[in-house]
DNA sequence: AAGGTGACCCTAT
DNA sequence: CATAGGGCCACCT
């Protein structure tokens, strides 16, 4: 089974009204320390795929969503669609972790939560 | 084959 | 808060 389809499998699961980020994602995965992997598969699925993955869940270690110029308007559409879930953005675009984030039983490393 | 790039992340300044 | 440097690894010249 290859990485990707691996982290496809983690981001899936992501429950409606909640986020991950990637490091988050890639140590679900078995990818601890290879967070690039994750934005990497994710771009693949946004341009262009009939998947049905949640990509819009995943954002950054700072709760922030990734911008970049590469995406074409996509990384707008993220927040547009993280809104409609009910996820609130600061005045900053942060997400609140502490709130949002989704939580699982099989974590390797416990956090500040 | 080798170097640059990037939806990342952490620590230090 | 912003920037810089190091680490990560698949992809594209």
């Amino acid at each position: 089974m290859s990485s990707y389809a691996q982290i496809y499998a983690i981001v899936r699961r992501i429950p409606y009204g909640k986020v991950a980020t990637y490091g988050q994602i890639a140590e679900l995965a078995n990818l601890a320390g290879k967070a690039r992997l994750v934005g990497y598969a994710l771009f693949q699925v946004a341009s262009g795929s009939d998947e049905d993955i949640p990509w819009q869940r995943v954002v950054n270690a700072r709760g922030k969503i990734s911008y970049s110029a590469l995406r074409r308007g996509n990384d707008h559409l993220q927040y547009t669609l993280l809104v409609q879930e009910g996820i609130e953005f600061d005045a900053d675009g942060a997400i609140n972790l502490q709130k949002f984030r989704w939580h699982t039983h099989h974590q390797p490393h416990s956090e500040t939560v």
